[in-house]
DNA sequence: CACCATTAGATTGTGCGCAAGATAAATTTT
DNA sequence: AAAATTTATCTTGCGCACAATCTAATGGTG
């Protein structure tokens, strides 16, 4: 009787995340569309604000995403004036994102956004906190499973 | 000094459930490739695995998806000959959504992936339902202010 | 009944996400 | 040094998500 149905949707911890995240970037769509950036175009401008002057490389390391999502993003970046793309003298293979003037100013409008956000979800700090583990070590699971066989 | 900086990535509760989510469809990949399904196509015949003959609209509001997303996914479904969409004789506007022999027949190869996506994960299944609802929570959040202001 | 608002789906256009394959520069091997 | 391998990025093609717009059918209202 522990069994019950695996299949069924609502145990399905995969679904609560795919759907949890859908409703997170639609939440965050109402604060990004006034900046003219997409919630992956923010979390690329996020590691930018943390560490200029990076290759296209570092910027999927952190954010597990490959040049196939990367380079076409970056590149309307480019064309909206908030980064330049710059092929590295040193190793010709390496493309170095650095912010522009506009790209570093939009920082400051962007600061409230996570408060904003925090509001809304209204949890206490450790809970938030031990989501953020928890969910951390699901990826790592996740990507040694994937990567390994 | 509890403010540090609250657009580093590493704080972001949003990125750990983006990236978590990109890496469970990754990991589900493996398991739905050899069935010919994405991600998205399977969480739609688990809806329908539980209740068939529906409208494009229950699905959608199961899932939280609308028909800008689904009509052409479905469409693949049905090209795949695991659906059948039905205009509805008693009102025009709905479409039912049938399974197929073929589309009830994949139930039987897909019963073992949660095992397997469970065992991956490792986790007690106390902490999983815990998970779950909390997800479901913050979902319910989001929504909630993003369809009011 | 005629009119108007509502509803269900379909369509169009943009931007991811990722697999697969291509290109060119660096590095290692021979 | 030439050849083979590895590395970083780009390109192509497909399938979501979703906003915006459209069409057609239904359900009131006066």
């Amino acid at each position: 009787m522990t069994e019950k149905s695996a299949l069924a949707l609502d145990n399905q911890l995969c679904f609560a995340l795919y759907s949890a995240s859908h409703a997170f970037g639609r939440a965050y769509r109402q604060f990004l569309d006034p900046l003219g950036l997409t919630y992956p175009q923010y979390v690329v401008l996020l590691v930018l604000w943390e560490k200029d002057d990076i290759t296209v490389k570092d910027i999927g390391e952190k954010l597990f995403l490959d040049s196939g999502t990367l380079t076409p993003l970056l590149k309307r970046l480019e064309a909206g004036g908030l980064i330049r793309r710059i092929r590295d003298r040193e190793d010709e293979r390496q493309v170095r994102i650095r912010l522009t003037d506009s790209g570093r100013a939009l920082k400051e409008k962007a600061q409230d956004i996570p408060k904003t956000i925090g509001c809304i979800l209204d949890l206490p700090s450790d809970e938030v906190s031990a989501l953020r583990r928890q969910l951390g070590d699901l990826r790592g699971k996740l990507q040694a499973a994937v990567s390994k066989p």
